[in-house]
DNA sequence: GCAAATTTGTTCGTATGTATT
DNA sequence: CAATACATACGAACAAATTTG
């Protein structure tokens, strides 16, 4: 045997979650139960636990003790757009669509709806001046009952002014705020381009998600930015998601419909020529 | 003044990380250092240099110091096709484009060719029976020296029996290996599929990225189905990136060529009304 | 509703080991 | 080899959260 107690401690450990001795969810034996178990005292096997805290194996809640974390099912994002609808992913009717087409069950929140001053990425994706006031729609978004994403929409305030006042509403716009800009303006969505990134989550983020409070899990963030027909951009959708619980999916190409279908590779890892 | 000790340490030498006082690469005061100024034990202000160590605020060396981490700027692939190449980032050709479209420098390593049975994810992509054989190329790539992803493919045997020996050559094909299937086969790839997900680094991806031993920088994994004109798979390409060090973006629609230009949102974070 | 028991969280102290300069 | 700096390990006490009686 070799390296510090409290890894071997923690390997032992991590071993047993791996080889399902300790099932998801289960509680951990306590730290005095730990401590006979392994002969050390109750600061390395403290240490011991951390380790697997750090790496997202076990979650401790005070007064209760040490539970193995039970993963959820990934949901998967499609963010190229549909060749139909030319909508992608997590936008209004799509979310709602591709959320009922794996099964499960979507909720969104009614937006909260804001005027403010472009800055930052906002005006530079919507080629407007820092200060111009821009309208903001931020709406939270569930998947049964947990918290999936939070998206925020930017618009230009010259929308509103050229008529689309219901942009300013602070409801659901049906059949969906897209639609709803063509038949007003006669503006359409003829291209679009996405950006994702990983990054440690706000303190808002992490209450919202529920994510553990050790900085462990990352969220996506994607940027979008809608363009109409003569290429100006009217809309940027910024979208934060969970790490631990999403995955997207991006299809290139002549895609046959009933190809549109990705499960995740998580459950059959086997044959990818990594290690363990 | 309120929670406990070390996280009012904590939160005092993060504060100084982002006001600058502590720049990228400088050295925190020592454990004793610390100690004293913040009238705490050694057990204490060690709790508050986890903490950070956590959030890749810091990262400690022994025998030399504890140090505020330097971000390096974020390279971006492009996930969705090139219009004329109908190649994706990442893949053999277009990887060395990008990166040097970036005003950055790319290198690879000779691929390490291995024939191997399908397993899981593999033979499910390729649509092989689970046991059959597969050609696996793996490749390590690197940007301005520093490791960059690692990248494997797979193609099914029956390739290489229908003429395409080269695939098991252990070295680069050129001018690429898509080009080299459609010269000898007559093999176009006219479309594939990306699933992009984030996970906790393996033990020989954290040597390899260099990723600090605390299990909090997690890594991208792409699962890449290339599928000819008949829409049968032909290649899976699984590629793993650093995730405190890539973004993605992804076009969709019709995309004028100089619009294909990103760059990252970090530098202008402000004005997403995001809480700080 | 309250009190006791259980379980993890925080903080101190001390000693020794390992890596680097 | 010596000095410096972080890593590991032990012990002890009290606090906070939760469940149970």
């Amino acid at each position: 045997m070799f390296g510090p107690l409290y890894r071997q401690i923690a390997d032992d450990l991590q071993r047993q979650i791996e080889e399902g001795i300790l099932a998801p969810g289960q509680r951990l034996p306590t730290e005095p139960e730990l401590r006979a178990h392994y002969g050390a005292s109750r600061n390395t096997v403290r240490d011991a636990v951390r380790w697997l805290t750090t790496r997202g194996l076990v979650r401790t809640k005070p007064g209760q003790g040490t539970f193995v974390v039970e993963r959820a099912e990934p949901f998967i994002t499609t963010l190229s757009s549909h060749p139909e609808t030319g909508l992608g992913g997590g936008e209004g009717q799509a979310f709602q669509a591709e959320v009922v087409a794996q099964g499960r069950s979507p909720r969104a929140s009614q937006p909260r709806v804001s005027v403010l001053q472009a800055a930052g990425v906002v005006a530079d994706e919507l080629r407007v001046a820092a200060g111009s006031s821009v309208v903001s729609r931020h709406q939270e978004r569930f998947i049964d009952g947990s918290p999936f994403s939070l998206q925020t929409s930017y618009y230009p305030m010259g929308l509103v002014q050229a008529g689309a006042v219901r942009l300013l509403e602070a409801s659901s716009i049906h059949p969906g705020t897209g639609a709803y800009l063509g038949e007003i303006l006669g503006l359409r969505q003829a291209r679009y381009s996405d950006l994702i990134t990983v990054r440690t989550p706000t303190v808002s983020e992490t209450t919202f998600f529920e994510l553990p409070d050790s900085g462990r899990v990352s969220v996506f963030e994607t940027f979008r930015t809608a363009f109409d027909a003569e290429d100006r951009p009217f809309r940027l959708t910024v979208s934060v998601f969970a790490a631990d619980r999403n995955e997207f999916a991006v299809f290139s190409g002549v895609v046959p419909t009933e190809a549109r279908t990705v499960r995740s590779p998580r459950s059959a890892e086997a044959g990818t020529g990594r290690d363990a």
